[in-house]
DNA sequence: CAAGCCGAGGAAATGC
DNA sequence: GCATTTCCTCGGCTTG
């Protein structure tokens, strides 16, 4: 039986041929569509940086914009969850 | 009335009458931009995660190949900085 | 009342029944060691900043010294992540 | 009057003979005194986050203790003064 | 699936 | 006062 036919023996590491197959190519592919993405995903930190810095020219607080969007992502309930929790806390040292 | 004719007495906190005037407006619209750029992010991430999966299945160790794209991060940066370490220390010689 | 009268059904959570019972003194013994161990570092980071500011005084660019520093602790690590990259490619390979 | 005595005269550049002269040693004291400084740092760091850990044995929030610890170092003005914006804000968005 | 680790992102201190 | 740098926090990933 050979390794082509059920590529089981080795287990995890089939890609170990790639120095002799076609698998070298798949790598080179994926890790290239990996950098690709992360490019573009780095240009959009970059976007929204620049609109926090419009903000802040705007007159904005850039660290209360944040919270708000904070915010606006989290369920109501986790954040009464959160209070409530910060509250015992707080009683609980007496402050 | 023009934002210019009620808007610029209040000095540098032009922004805290957005209870009252335009720039709530503004403030929405500063939010909205970077929450569709955060959706984006968030879809570019969930690509890359797919990426992986597929090298996984392919039987490519995963770790390997984010260690791969690690290292061809950072040689360019480490050039990077090797060239500004070298700018330094010709400052400090005054060359 | 007890703590297992009036906290104990809570699950997981057992330190809720910090308004009630001990574990009060055990939140703020460890609220205070915390700001103890943080005073000290506070502490150390002031020392470290006078010597930035008698090396500045004898003459020295801070930049260049903390950027040697820098490099001393890089290095090392760098041997040892070129060591782990080793032992992955090996391990990668059966070997 | 040496250069010794007062190591004033050359002004920012006065360790550049540290090649030919003693600053080598004053920089290498420098140097190091500021890494063992960083060590003991460190060590803190290390020390702080035992007691996290153990809190969370304990079965507390660490999110929520890391907060109440932010709250006991800030002003209560400042506080008020952040609550007060973000509520502007939220008005401004109808939330 | 829980815990520990690592890296990125956000906040704060500092120097110009 | 703004921009850079440094520090801390948080979330995601990896491992056991």
């Amino acid at each position: 039986m050979t390794e082509e036919e059920d590529g089981s023996f080795d287990g995890q590491n089939d890609p170990d041929r790639a120095t002799g197959g076609i698998s070298a190519e798949r790598l080179r592919s994926i890790i290239e569509r990996i950098e690709r993405l992360e490019e573009e995903r780095k240009a959009l930190s970059g976007d929204v940086k620049d609109i926090y810095t419009e903000a802040k020219s705007a007159g904005f607080e850039v660290k209360i914009i944040r919270q708000l969007i904070r915010l606006r992502k989290q369920e109501p309930a986790e954040i009464e969850e959160q209070e409530t929790l910060l509250d015992i806390y707080r009683r609980a040292l007496g402050m």
